[in-house]
DNA sequence: CTGAAAGCGCTTACAG
DNA sequence: CTGAAAGCGCTTACAG
């Protein structure tokens, strides 16, 4: 199957590639009716459609950016990404997905080779590992945009939630509920992931701006596949939680997981927040209570930011942070 | 930012481009020592890594595949996704993600400009409505695969489960346990949809099997919004149905919401069973019973599929239908 | 109003 | 063992 070029349209119509090539740029400032026409019928006729490699390459754009997530399987991810590919959709770009699995090396590997195809610019949920590569980037002046997490000293836009306010939502509904000994439990610190951090940070802070004694039994961070036994030990103590924050959806599951298995009382044995929004939140039995992200928004605004960039509309204006809030959703598990 | 060439390297290492090009594609065969280190260390030290669209435009393969999905919020869209990139990944290809929506001028526009951008091929699935533009891509060759759905006349390798043994597995458990009406509760049909026909056409079908009278009142395609109020019907009547079977995650959804709502008590005064896994079917109290797919194994055989036609080790393979065994997973609510 | 020519950054067949 | 040249399919500055 050979494909038709430009030269074939030309030939067709009997005119030069230049004159064609001006058309598709619908530079029609000084082409003859008749030309256009010609030309016009040439391209339906051989079904001709231009290769956009060859133009990208004497273009220097690709009209297609990049996306690495930590997991597309992570909800709040996909929304992002269904965000960013709505967003670049209607300015006709592409979207590349990538999966980094929180691994700096394949991070890397995914950078260097969208760079190598020479995508516009690239939306990142940082390992936070590769921060060399980040710099040279920037310095570069390559577009890039951070989501979800912050890498200190790189200069680049970042999209993230106000973690802070997000904990003090939820502990503050639960001091409302006059819970006295409130539990909290997160993935990992190690991995130096913004939202775990910032998250953790907030709520022994709260609880302390609330005179409220912090049970070392109750705040916990840990793997995933742990935290039914962290649970089980929490529960068999003296003085069990009787209000639980879930850090993320992850951790959510893992706590429902075990109240059911143990046939916990929601709410009555046991308030349960959880942060981020879950598809099943209004009609679980209870129905949940959560701290839901704007995820579209965020994506949306990353993406702006990205384009931005791009298209060198904010060369020399200075890089920043941008906090969205959440919101809380009061329902019944608390 | 100028960016290093080929041509740079080139001088740096005092050798010819063709040269420097012969040692990026490690064809070392007829290459002395000496000039691979000058070519080695003039790369590093300009920090040289290749244009991948002049390679591509020269050799007709952009390592870049592209995938389009209805919209990737569904859970099962984003696993078989998921799969993809993994293989593709491993594969060096990238893949480049899309959603129509299940909008026929959306996907047409989407393929269009794929094909523009030469990718090497695509994985979709398809609304339907583009069969002569499916046809098109058949006849040239072009490497595609279908997902999810069958498109009649269509000579391509598609991926689906097994519907009719997805809907066999529900009805058949249905009638164990002695259920004597039973309901479903499908999207519209009217978008040709394959899932949707083949499941509402088995079930029917499985009824009449079991000598299973049906009930008009509750064999129900309707949209998702809908679904409320077909509920209400269906139960003021006089002889509702004992189990419902939801035909995909969104409908469960809803019908969950229903019953929470209206306090209806699973399974004692309904069960039910949905078809796809959803994520809090363990914890869900009570725990669901659902009909899964193997969205992973169904994701990998399409990117398997569709590489071989790419490598072109299939030209003359007939293609085939590739149908998936879904499993029952016997939980609380059924 | 339109065309010839150069160039984007690679690869490859061929010559030596 | 290595290089000069042509070519992939476009765009664009310039000439006429």
């Amino acid at each position: 199957m050979k494909s038709v070029t430009i030269s074939d349209v030309a030939k067709y119509a009997g005119v030069s590639k230049s004159t064609v090539s001006q058309f598709l740029n619908k530079r029609y400032e000084y082409m003859s009716e008749k030309t256009k026409q010609q030309i016009e019928s040439a391209i339906k006729e051989l079904g001709y459609s231009p290769n956009i490699v060859a133009r990208s390459l004497k273009q220097k754009s690709t009209t297609t950016i990049g996306v690495i997530v930590a997991n597309i399987l992570h909800v709040f991810s996909t929304q992002v990404i269904r965000a960013i590919e709505d967003y670049f959709n209607e300015n006709s770009f592409h979207v590349i997905v990538c999966n980094a699995d929180d691994n700096p090396k394949k991070e890397k590997e995914y950078i260097k080779m969208l760079r190598a195809k020479q995508v516009d610019g690239i939306i990142v949920f940082p390992t936070g590992s590769n921060v060399e590569l980040y710099k040279k980037l920037r310095k570069e002046n390559y577009p890039v945009v951070f989501m979800d997490r912050l890498v200190n000293n790189v200069d680049a836009n970042t999209v993230l939630l106000d973690n802070e306010q997000a904990v003090k939502l939820a502990v503050d509904h639960f001091v409302e509920r006059e819970h006295e000994i409130i539990g909290m439990i997160s993935p990992p610190l190690k991995e130096n992931i913004t939202p775990r951090i910032e998250r953790t940070h907030a709520f022994k802070e709260r609880l302390a701006h609330h005179e409220i004694s912090i049970n070392k039994n109750s705040i916990i961070n840990t793997n995933i596949n742990e935290v039914q036994d962290v649970l089980k030990k929490m529960f068999s103590n003296d003085k069990p939680p009787t209000a639980l924050l879930a850090l993320n959806d992850r951790v959510l599951f893992e706590v429902l997981s075990y109240s059911k298995k143990n046939n916990i009382k929601i709410p009555n044995e046991l308030s349960i927040i959880g942060i981020d929004e879950v598809t099943f939140a209004e009609f679980y039995r209870p129905a949940l209570t959560t701290v839901g992200q704007p995820a579209f928004a965020m994506g949306k605004k990353a993406a702006e930011l990205l384009l931005s960039e791009i298209k060198n509309e904010s060369t020399n204006v200075e890089k920043q942070i941008f906090r969205f809030e959440p919101t809380l959703k009061i329902r019944e598990s608390s």
